[in-house]
DNA sequence: CTGAAAGCGCTAACAA
DNA sequence: TTGTTAGCGCTTTCAG
């Protein structure tokens, strides 16, 4: 393992002017970058980045975080981010808190250590307290969970008017009894679908009712087929259900499956749509985010807020997604 | 961002006493370490890593290669291997080739430039003689995917025998019409699930029939649907299907269910078990993998590689989780 | 266009 | 138990 040093000895020339290669520096004659080329060859250099990043202090890393990778929704977002991060000689260290709080502070360390030079967040259950703190002094940027008048830049889309649309969907169909699958409303996103579901069903006068809003633990498919259950076993069952994740929506589906019901099929609509989405059976009508995108223009923010520049927030476009759990 | 230097000289000790209480060295005297850590309090220090992955010469940054993050396959052992690092003060560096050769050689290229420690590779597409190379020199595990004779250490299950065990069953059932979804058969594990059914078949005396073998161009479901459809075009359908990965069966479920038959159903077997195999409708009978404990011992294993020492390659256990696609 | 030299922040060998 | 000091590998300023 050559360092800079034999390099610059093997071609006879100073270090400096190694570096000016690597750097590809044009201040350097042809005929010495070719001296310098050929030593590299020879001795099969590789600049080390140790050395680099601490005389440039900064680490070309950016923290990605989120509560849990097996969701799908997250993957697409993480593709768009990790191109954009390659393209402008980043790399992305995937942080999976799940939910733990340890966790967290490993990954703040991180940021604080130097070890990356900025923090994406799209987990909902991150601590925004110590994440504001963190904030103060380093990059951060919220993808599509965010904080209402935060300080901190962030992307998201209209949670609200998405699932304004979702639910309208469904009362156009002629669907009265409609509920709900939300997760815990200490989540922004998950109380601003849930104002969506309330505005769609105030707008048509269809009285809200709370046996019909079912609150998960998590975002994981059981916690959907559960939720159905409970749903289908109450006194006047709902012809329709919003589901504010594909994955919870899913569940609910299989758990729809399972009853092995005569009765009216029960429309369902998810929210995001991940690839699952179209091998249900029936496949599953559902919100389109921009994912990749959303995961480009984040690591763009990013970045630009890496070189101290300002950065407005962004609120991409959604789409209802119809497919057959409405058509039934 | 306070360095070291000026904890030491606010301690009143040397920037070494600092050093020795950063790493929890016994040798200093409890009244100066004191110092020290209320200094440290003071400027809000926190010691930079850079400074010390060069001095120490490591990153502790382990690179996972994967060539696709959206196959749930990965995600249970990038737990595994998560957890396994970070127990150890490591982290993760994910890298998707998108079975792109450029993506490979730049992520080949952090290793020789010692921004990784390491490389744990589960991607069957990788080029496996840039990895041979990479592998005199660096340390470097194969995870689920391996080279049979090869130099790389691994750790793997039995393809075969878990291929064979899933036809067999199939067999048992009263199928003889068993067709296979596979992959390109470049990849090892291609090969051996094919093997493990051609010796099924061959057990019972049932001919192969290469009309019933079809080949897809990736892992992801639209290539499983659009398998199935081309299986169910041939003169003699047949009655059952062993699709060499879940997300290939999810997808060859979708294309049974679309057809609306009302003969026999068809009989399916996936490979991997991953969440969404309970959620389909029929829920999917497949061979598990102990994804999560192959990603830990993964992790062990390169780290011992890291430390010089020598590895034993790993076969698991797997084990059929028999579900509705093989009941009905 | 090129070289000398300082220094990024840290650890560890050696000395006291 | 603590301090002095060299040096990890690189970039960049300044001088020539």
């Amino acid at each position: 393992m050559a360092n800079i040093q034999q390099i610059a000895k093997r071609a006879g020339v100073s270090v400096a002017t190694v570096s000016r290669v690597l750097n590809k520096s044009t201040t350097v004659s042809p005929k010495t970058r070719n001296k310098v080329e050929v030593a590299i060859k020879e001795l099969n250099y590789e600049p080390s980045m140790l050395g680099r990043n601490l005389r440039n202090s900064e680490s070309r890393l950016l923290l990605v975080l989120l509560p849990n990778i097996a969701n799908p929704f997250y993957t697409e977002i993480i593709n768009g981010i990790q191109d954009t991060a390659i393209a402008r000689d980043y790399n992305i260290l995937l942080c999976e808190t799940d939910s733990k709080p340890e966790r967290e502070n490993i990954y703040f360390n991180m940021v604080k250590n130097k070890l990356a030079d900025g923090v994406i967040s799209m987990d909902p259950t991150v601590n925004m307290q110590k994440l504001n703190e963190l904030a103060e002094h380093y990059p951060v940027i919220l993808c599509s969970e965010y904080e209402e008048n935060g300080d901190i830049p962030y992307i998201t889309v209209d949670s609200e008017l998405a699932a304004y649309q979702a639910v309208k969907h469904l009362i156009k169909l002629g669907n009265e009894k409609i509920a709900l699958i939300t997760s815990d409303e200490k989540y922004l996103y998950a109380r601003l679908r849930r104002a969506g579901y309330e505005r769609a069903l105030e707008e048509f006068n269809i009285p809200i009712r709370e046996e019909w809003i079912y609150h998960t633990k998590g975002l994981e498919f059981q916690y959907g087929v559960h939720a159905m259950r409970i749903l289908l076993q109450q006194e006047i069952e709902p012809t329709a259900v919003f589901a504010i994740s594909d994955t919870l929506a899913i569940g609910a589906l299989k758990a729809i499956n399972m009853e092995a019901r005569d009765q009216e099929p029960i429309a369902v609509v998810g929210f995001d749509n991940i690839s699952f989405a179209s091998m249900t059976n029936p496949t599953l009508t559902t919100i389109s985010q921009p994912m990749y995108t959303m995961g480009c223009r984040a690591t763009e923010m990013l970045l630009s807020r890496i070189k101290k520049e300002k950065v407005e927030n962004i609120v991409l476009d959604h789409e209802l997604i119809i497919r057959e759990s409405t058509m039934l």
